[in-house]
RNA sequence: GGUCCCGUGGUAGAGUGGCUAUACAGAGCUCUGCAAAAGCUUGUACAUCGGUUCGAAUCCGGUCGGGACCUCCA
């Protein structure tokens, strides 16, 4: 029976009923990408496991097939200036540049993009969850579409090789603000507005198409007659991106708070300039949910402090990635969370002693049939997410497991086990693994086992002793022991 | 300057106007020759000052502290 899912919508600020727009009960769901100049840190992954719960949920809590897209950035400033011919970001792995600054981009954003996959994989995000991972590269053409209608629609301008959104022009007719509540007249003091090569009308307006300077790699560009070689600017990307794949409006947007404004607003922008009729305001996406940050050991993450960590930093100090994907979903989405050390070795053990509990269970029941989420944890999740809840839930449930489970309970429980773990990742269900233990450590445990048969503590307290310094222990059964690895 | 969020026990982290969050760590107990595992029990917690209320960690206001965004950062 699916539960009807809530979620906090940024774009009416409350939580709404999660309904598909489209009949065929599809949910969709567009999230921003990353952008391949360099591998992705934790922060990023908090965002990509977020969302990964979140469609894991709608599926197995709320009964709906997913269409989940994330985009790839493989195009922009950052990506253009490290690719470029002599760049010291120029990773060694890729071996010589050569003279096209198409192909060096393009060798440049294939070589992060792998290390983003790999990275995903390795948190418990599955490929074959995605609908699409387009590249941002593919779409040009329709984004170039995009962008005509835009300049069409009059909310559009060439200045400079460049082509820009009118943000005045759009709020004469439609509502500019709708994610973020902007105040136009304070938008001065604080602000770092850069200072653009870039001819703009207002600091308020943003790129749609950035012209091409010299020795940068460009995309033709026809538009009114004019030949406007140059490249997408970002926002225009998942704007065209999102309409291509998804269509629109589609259901769920998702992305870290950051990209409320300007990002997400933008966005939204340009689809209600393209298709929103004057005084309507077209809509995106129905719902757009943003997570918060996290800090690390209660601070900002950032280079400066030392403590920025990327999926890799994170692997060399051995900490297994499914702990860290325990610890990235232990906060709920919309509240800052504290990354810490202590943290991944708590949610470690925690994640061990379930395991613990799934290969017993195993053991009893043989097979592990179909079952339901249990519905303390269900009601959580689709409570807005409510990760924290849902496993304070599992763990009640786990509790509730009797300790001798005949074969019907342990049966039952699994399959509801299974089916949290459709959406946690973070279990095995194959039985228990059989150790390979050392004969030298057979031997030893062999020898402990008649020592206390024959009472003889001393020696047989000498034996843990030993396998202990060798790293393994006994763990002495009624009629029978096993060892252990420490 | 503007918009907004947060401040919970050793740590992380939910939460409802009055009743045990949960996990990790710690303590005690049971079971164990010992140990491990497991189970049970346990902790003066809710930044601060006022206000509303029969009653507030939960609502309102002030203060202090931290954080986010304000034009390409998840």
């Amino acid at each position: 029976m699916p539960t009807p899912i809530r979620l906090y919508n940024t774009l009416t600020r409350s939580e709404e009923l999660l309904q598909p727009v489209h009949s065929d009960g599809i949910v969709r769901i567009y999230s921003c990408g990353p952008t391949v100049y360099n591998t992705a840190h934790i922060g990023n992954m908090r965002a990509f496991l977020f969302t990964d719960i979140l469609q894991r949920t709608i599926r197995s809590v709320g009964g709906f097939d997913v269409h989940w897209v994330m985009n790839i950035t493989d195009v922009d400033d950052k990506i253009i200036r490290d690719s470029t011919v002599g760049s010291a970001a120029w990773p060694a792995a890729l071996g010589e540049q050569t003279g096209d600054a198409m192909e060096n981009m393009d060798r440049f954003t294939r070589y992060y993009e792998q290390m983003f996959v790999d990275d995903i994989a390795s948190l418990g995000i599955r490929p074959d969850h995605f609908f699409a991972m387009p590249r941002a590269t593919a779409y040009v053409s329709q984004m170039q579409n995009m962008i005509r209608g835009i300049v069409k629609a009059g909310y559009g301008y060439v200045s400079d090789g460049s082509v820009y959104f009118s943000v005045s022009a759009f709020r004469k007719h439609h509502a500019y603000g709708r994610l973020y509540t902007i105040d136009a007249e304070n938008f001065r003091d604080g602000v770092r507005i850069d200072a653009d090569e870039y001819e703009r009308d207002s600091v308020s307006d943003f790129v749609l198409w950035k012209g091409q300077k010299p020795g940068e790699p460009a995309w033709e560009f026809e538009l009114d007659g004019m030949q406007l070689p140059g490249r997408p600017g970002w926002h225009i990307e998942c704007s065209a991106m999102s309409k291509e794949l998804l269509g629109l409006p589609f259901d769920i947007h998702t992305g870290g708070v950051d990209l409320r404004f300007p990002h997400h607003e933008d966005e939204l922008a340009q689809c209600t300039a393209c298709d929103g009729t004057a005084g309507h305001d077209f809509t995106q996406a129905r719902l757009w949910v943003h997570n918060e940050f996290l800090e690390v050991e209660g601070r900002k993450m950032s280079k400066s402090l030392n403590n920025f960590y990327t999926v890799n930093d994170l692997r060399q100090r051995g900490l297994d990635p499914l702990d860290v994907r325990f610890a990235l979903i232990s906060a709920h989405y919309r509240s800052v969370l504290n990354f810490t050390f202590d943290g991944v070795a708590a949610a470690g053990k925690a994640r061990q002693r379930i395991q613990n509990v799934i290969w017993d269970l195993v053991d009893r029941a043989g097979d592990v049939p179909n079952g339901m989420v249990p519905e303390g944890v269900a009601a959580a999740l689709a409570n807005d997410l409510n990760v924290p809840r849902a496993t304070a839930a599992l763990h009640e449930f786990v509790a509730s497991i009797p300790n001798a489970p005949t074969t019907e309970q342990a049966a039952q429980a699994l399959g509801q086990l299974r089916a949290v773990n459709d959406i946690y990742a973070l279990w095995t269900f194959a039985p228990r693994p059989t150790l390979t233990i050392p004969d030298t450590v057979a031997a030893l445990a062999a020898l402990r086992w008649q020592a206390r048969n024959d009472k003889n503590w001393a020696e047989a307290d000498r034996l843990r002793v030993e396998l202990g310094a060798i790293g393994w222990q006994m763990k002495d059964g009624k009629d029978s022991y096993t060892v252990e690895p420490l």
